[in-house]
DNA sequence: AAGTCAATGATTTTCGAAAATCCTGCGACC
DNA sequence: GGTCGCAGGATTTTCGAAAATCATTGACTT
């Protein structure tokens, strides 16, 4: 989805923002329900636009609906982390390697550029400052859009935005519970040099191993 | 207020598939505003409902918005056909290779049942009446669907049967400009055949070769 | 006791109008 | 002659309340 520009052209792309933050950040558990007497107070407005921000969430996975029963905050379990760690690794993958082999030197300039941005600060862990680790995270993701930004395919890309985002829950639950043991710097240094070197082939697996590795980090979690 | 539930649980849900139906058989044109008193009048209902059922089209690509502007519906192009039959070819091709590696006996039933629907009437063509064409084309996604149903990731599936429908407004163009020179249904037909020999690449081979016979044939149409 | 059914309360869904925003055309000014 | 700015009109977006629906409770029958 791209239709919302930050900061808000409309009352419902403030409503989605907020709402979609109060779910990433963990304000409403998954499983919650979401009463539009709550959301209206949590966002102070009337219940039209929230009802359209939580339309789009829907769409991306961050809430479902049930008719007449209202919206609810989507559950996580181990079989969604698995399933869409798979889709990833078959989508991000292909788009990657489309991208190492088509991109051009201005996308080895977005690439390096948005590496570094993201080398800056410390990654995501439990003694650093929320702004901070919201800040990282935001890199991160403009990290791996780079990467595959050159794949010539809006279709691809928008799919991998999506999982994207929807792996981005599960991904904070291995911040705040488990740290971060695994050399994850490391990794995405690899990355961006296949990716340079033009091994298609490489970066798309390199990427496969990268998203398994995380996934693996998280297993145990559920195994509760 | 006396409405009565002419077959769906919510105004909202007959709205998206008013809407939906009407930009399917081109009663509103790729490009066209769509503008809310009209469709209130075509719905016979108040904005809102008309409002969540356009969020939800928006989503699915059908339609875009454009912020304090409005929705409009999606323009076709040869772009986005090549984009989406190549995006298809990736995804729906893996659910499909692992859908005849993991499906079990029942899986069997449904890909020859769905067949045997689909190839009990003849293809959409056009000397034929329109409400036959409809059923044509409920049965021929039931089929790809059920090829595709035992590949065990919900993610995946969620992709191609958007894709589905995505490319379906590209499908009817073909089937009301060229006619069908091409034997539909021996594809259809071998595509079964593979699946339920179990020869996975065999048939994600003849999928992806299946939909880029699709799409060549509509590449004509675009170079006006 | 168990089951049915109607009234009640909580919540979603829908309405119709008001407010906000954008587009167009016209005129003034440089 | 061209550009800028500003009413007028059309359209989207939002509001607050009304209507419809779901879940629960408790009385009443079997």
């Amino acid at each position: 989805m791209e239709q919302k520009k930050a900061g808000g052209r409309t009352l419902a792309g403030d409503a989605y923002e907020a709402i979609r933050q109060a779910i990433r950040t963990g304000a409403v558990k998954p499983g919650d329900r979401l009463r539009f007497a709550d959301l209206q107070a949590l966002c102070g407005m009337s219940v039209t636009p929230v009802r359209e921000a939580l339309a789009r969430l829907t769409a991306e996975g961050f809430t479902v609906l049930d008719d007449h029963r209202g919206y609810s905050v989507a559950r996580l379990s181990l079989e969604e982390l698995r399933d869409i760690t798979a889709t990833r690794q078959l989508c991000e993958g292909e788009a990657l390697r489309l991208s190492v082999l088509r991109g051009d030197a201005d996308w080895e300039g977005r690439v390096i550029a948005a590496h570094h941005l993201m080398a800056r600060i410390p990654q995501a862990r439990e003694d650093i400052p929320s702004a901070m680790r919201e800040d990282w995270e935001a890199r991160h993701a403009a990290f791996h859009a780079a990467l595959i930004s050159a794949c010539g395919s809006p279709a691809l890309l928008e799919i991998c935005e999506k999982l994207f985002s929807r792996a981005d829950r599960y991904r904070r639950l291995s911040v705040s519970l488990l740290g971060t043991a695994r050399d994850v710097a490391g990794e995405h240094r690899r990355l961006m040099e296949l990716a340079l070197a033009r091994d298609a082939e490489g970066a798309a697996a390199a990427l496969r191993d990268h998203y398994g590795r995380t996934a693996a980090a998280l297993e145990g979690f559920f195994a509760v």
